[in-house]
DNA sequence: ATGGAATTAGACACAATGTTGATGAACATT
DNA sequence: AATGTTCATCAACATTGTGTCTAATTCCAT
């Protein structure tokens, strides 16, 4: 008694299914897809779609589960962040190394993260993802400020600071990832720490 | 030989067919609306919606393209944008006058708003008002910027701003606007100017 | 009051969905 | 190599939503 998802035929099915999903969404957004043209695309019948996934949200949800159990992975790794060598660093033109690979990541699953975070995904991938940010990177600093010198009511902050985190990485898939992920890495911390005035050249 | 549009049968009809999209997406999201959903929810033949709408997808952008339009209006009353201003303002805590128009505006519609901004919502409308954002607001200032003293691209930063102003309406709408508009306006601008990092308190 | 419109009810063909049952192929195990 | 199990295939089915249309009716503007 193996288990019964590490199914050869199984694995193949899925693999066959989830590149034909990125596939289509790069031709018609998530909405346009039908399971039929799924099944066409991937080399399957119709019935064994519904053998793996209740329907197309279903494949939707564990493709994108998938994506953050590894970027979970990634992060896993960070131990501290100290803000004051973070903000150091932004002078020093110094990316922060995880964000980096973080970047390099997304790089990797290009095609499929650029259509689910574009202008026909899935917005609650983006709300998603918004959280994972916060979560992995903010709250770290977070809890080592000194409550009494914040201006800001932090929940709004964050929404901020995250937000302007996912619109970056939305611009970069979008224009092709001309720049490379430290260039992203070293831009994002320079305008969060430095703020969007200062490197816009505004004293 | 009157409007064609302005018989009262016909506007009647629309502004049912538009309440009922904003409740049923309130409950399911967009994708899960049915054309016969809307029209039972609005008390109309089904038939009649075609006479309107060429599909659920023309009456959700008809719907937005409204907004815009008033959106538009709002900004258009807009004359000058001095960036010395906007940051001595930042530290007297006077909020930019236009941008608390604007979330009055976005109160007024909190309601439609909320959901096409929301997880089960229309990324095409995040894009949309993005770019509306980086138009009405971020191109005033950036044209006055000194092109020498920029330390990152400003087609990054755009990005940047415009989906952090972005981020913060929407957990504004899903937190039930607590906050006033003046509030929020001042929120952005000191956010903005003096940056994430000092209005947290770290220096 | 009347002509013109918007709306209605109902029917139509079509496409996609999700399910089922019989059959054959691939798999792990011994 | 034989066996029992699991997976995929194929075809058929009922159901639901779509978009269009026609004839009848109701409502509006003048």
């Amino acid at each position: 008694m193996s288990d019964r998802i590490s199914d050869k035929r199984t694995l193949r099915t899925k693999r066959m299914i989830r590149d034909a999903l990125t596939a289509l969404m790069e031709e018609k957004g998530f909405e346009g897809i039908t399971v039929r043209d799924l099944t066409t695309k991937a080399d399957i019948n119709r019935g064994t779609f519904y053998i793996h996934y209740r329907d197309k949200y279903d494949l939707l949800e564990q493709s994108e589960q998938e994506i953050f159990k590894e970027l979970e992975e990634i992060v896993k790794t960070v131990s501290e962040l100290e803000p004051k060598d973070v903000v150091n660093n932004s002078y020093q033109n110094e990316p922060i190394s995880f964000i980096v690979r973080l970047f390099e990541y997304f790089q990797e699953n290009s095609s499929f993260l650029k259509v689910v975070l574009g202008p026909k995904g899935d917005p609650s991938f983006q709300v998603k993802l918004k959280e994972f940010i916060k979560k992995s990177f903010l709250q770290h600093l977070v809890i080592k400020i000194n409550q009494e010198e914040v201006l800001v009511p932090l929940e709004y902050l964050m929404a901020y600071v995250s937000s302007a985190h996912l619109g970056v990485i939305q611009h970069w898939l979008e224009n092709d990832m001309e720049k490379s992920p430290r260039e992203m890495a070293m831009f994002l911390a320079k305008t969060t720490f430095l703020g969007p005035a200062y490197v816009a050249g505004l004293k």
